[in-house]
DNA sequence: GGCACTCTTTGATTTGGGTCAAGGTTTTGC
DNA sequence: GCAAAACCTTGACCCAAATCAAAGAGTGCC
């Protein structure tokens, strides 16, 4: 497969993020004008908290740019990440008054955000938003479910190649990268949060990395650049039946 | 708690389920009038399939009674529940055209079905319809993230507090039961399901039975029915925060 | 009643990944 | 340019849960 496959949609929108994965081809310009006057942009930096979980969330929004990450944790501090949040992703649920969990920012992150009120206003009027978000919720829930296979089942080295593959197929820049099966890219994420993501600890996911480094699987410069001289290879390594879903 | 404050929705609907977990209290005459027409009943036994993963799924359902189950394998055969259907509970999608897991039932299963192409143009025609099925699906959405907590950082034994903490706040049966705090049910499934559903083998499922029994946090007669005397005492074990969400 | 089957329990042993500890590397701030 | 902090790697050791193995309990069928 080439890297053009991977990305069916384009991640870059001129106007606002929303537009294309939530409602723009369906709309007209009277919900866009509705769209228009109630978004603003909220930025955030690296390892800022959007929203902490039971705080109320008046918004719903679409991530421009940069990386965001939904995460639930223990009283005794044990944290699960259940959601990564990457640009032209959404976040916020009509209905609900109160965060579910706590959003962070893990990079410097850019949010184009929507008032809940009107949105939800606008939604109850327009079928077709709600229609378009209730796919959007399919496929969050299909990758959740995807993602309880690898929590419940996978071997550390297969979680460790499953969020490789995840985060090569969607990230902007291996677009880049010319070569067919050969892909290149930064990893947004530090080792404790992929320890976090993948139901690890960090020395585990360093181990792994390490052990995919010295058996060529990838390669690594510096701690975040990476290498994947064979996409097939890395995706036989992640244990699903050949590419699976695995959206999000 | 009482048995009561669990239950806040009726699982009993004279007619048809779907009612009032979906469309019911939002519905006029002609709405429910295209439903009874496109709905049809099918019931399975225990064991049996009820779709395979990537077959075509020209409906969706409503569970009238019995338990079923939603689970994705590896080609190796390594198994993960990643969802539960107790009565009541909804399943299908409707802009999909293929099961993305096995649907199965694990004791006999009686559902009510609508053809999918005339419930997706009811959809279409009416709003509160996809909106009541995105929030429902946001709730699965929820349940499937609180579920990933479970599998990526709970203990063993807090795994099985957690699951039957679960099946006694949605078993309809625990009604039954006066006594406050104290709650008695049947297990609805295998130790090998439970297993498949907690990302454990079913030794360790059997084993932390035994220990919960041993420590006298749950008294069991027989393989399957259970008795809880102190329902905080067994949430206590689940490693929550209090209570929690924990839908489905 | 007894055989066959499925489900469950329990014990012995192994092992993957966690924990603890130390040191290395990169980034940030002054 | 140096110090502190944050992040990462590696090693030694340990333990919770997996694996392997055997036997008990319940159920249905002839």
């Amino acid at each position: 497969m080439t890297p053009e496959d991977l990305h069916p949609v384009s991640p870059s929108c001129a106007d606002c993020p929303i537009r294309h994965r939530a409602v723009c081809a369906r709309c007209d310009e009277r919900e866009l004008g509705v769209l228009e006057s109630i978004k603003y942009y909220r930025s955030f930096e690296a390892g800022q908290m959007v929203i902490w979980s039971g705080d109320k969330m008046d918004f719903v929004a679409s991530v421009v740019s940069g990386i965001a990450t939904l995460t639930q944790t223990l009283e005794d501090g044990r944290t699960q990440m259940v959601g990564l949040l990457l640009p032209s992703d959404f976040v916020g649920r009509p209905g609900r008054e109160f965060a579910p969990y706590n959003i962070s920012a893990t990079t410097d992150l850019m949010m184009c955000c929507f008032r809940k009120k009107p949105f939800e206003d606008l939604m109850f009027r327009t079928p077709h938003i709600a229609q378009r978000l209730l796919e959007m919720t399919l496929d969050e829930l299909d990758s959740a479910r995807e993602w309880m296979l690898l929590l419940g089942r996978k071997t550390a080295r297969e979680k460790l190649a499953s969020l490789l593959a995840i985060v090569a197929r969607r990230d902007a820049s291996v677009k880049l990268c010319a070569t067919r099966g050969r892909m290149i890219f930064d990893l947004p994420l530090t080792r404790e949060a992929m320890a976090d993501y993948l139901g690890l600890t960090l020395e585990t996911v360093s181990r792994q990395i390490s052990a995919l480094k010295r058996e060529g699987i990838i390669e690594l410069e510096g701690k975040r650049h990476i290498t994947v001289p064979d996409f097939d290879r890395l995706l036989n390594e992640a244990g699903d039946d050949s590419d699976g879903g695995m959206l999000s």
